[in-house]
DNA sequence: TTTTATAGTTAGTTTTCACTAACCATCTGC
DNA sequence: GCAGATGGTTAGTGAAAACTAACTATAAAA
């Protein structure tokens, strides 16, 4: 139904690629079981939930099943993940517990628009980095 | 089947509650067709909503209809607000527009956990007023 | 070659939380 | 006294996004 472009992404959706960016990361070949586990979601969910990321144009698979982002998808993935590291960080310098303040985060970096997040990248002068650097 | 101390509380009971407190502080007698109203809901959402809130013991309500925050209701009405206060000031500081500030601020508010915004409050000696004082 | 483990899908269920349609009960004004 | 308006409820629908159960397909192992 949906054309590429026009696709809003919900909170799961900008989930599953985040976890495919992150593992990505690690791994260089990212399955869906791999974020299935990496959630902490049921295989079946994760099926679906890629499906939808594929059809929507922000995903891809090769024969063997492994992932891949698009280039709408890897830049989705990184604008949350973005907003993943900046709150838990200004979490964990106000004193949170690392696990709760990643926890606060994967809820808030849904939370936060992406207007606003500049804004607020901008007036803090945060150090804008792209995220596939100086992560090993 | 749950007494009132075991009731978790989701984003959407947490809106109407704190539609009830914000009401309250203007109108000084709400009624379930202007939680309605101020949500933009339609009045069986939130007559279902509200339901739910009475018999988790966060609400009562008189022969006339008048809705009333219990001290369990006004406590989480409370906590809300003042964590909905707390991110759309910080993000209007921030140079962000102030509905759209607003419109985060009402997801955010749902987002960061009671430990973690305590947390914050304290590292940033932010002023911990009760939310019903100033505000007429 | 048969068995077992791994990866994925299909189909159907559940929960949350919004919606519409239709109805009931007052209260007000002619 | 009846016609509307107002406020609320009942009943049923829909979408999002998780789940389980049961299936297929493939690869490895005995």
């Amino acid at each position: 139904m949906n054309t590429k472009m026009d696709v809003e992404l919900r909170a799961s959706g900008e989930d599953y690629l985040e976890a495919v960016l992150i593992l990505g990361q690690r791994k260089s070949q990212v399955r869906a079981i791999d974020v299935a586990q990496y959630l902490g979601y049921a295989k079946t969910s994760v099926s679906h939930g890629l499906r939808l990321l594929r059809q929507g144009g922000f995903l891809s698979r090769d024969a063997d099943g492994y992932l891949y982002l698009t280039e709408a998808g890897r830049d989705m993935a990184e604008r949350v993940y973005a907003k993943h590291r900046f709150f838990a960080g200004w979490l964990i310098r106000a004193g949170v517990a690392p696990d709760i303040a990643e926890k606060d985060a994967c809820r808030m970096e849904h939370a936060i628009s992406e207007e606003s997040f500049q804004s607020l990248m901008q007036a803090l002068e945060y150090p804008q980095k792209t995220s596939t650097d100086g992560l090993s």
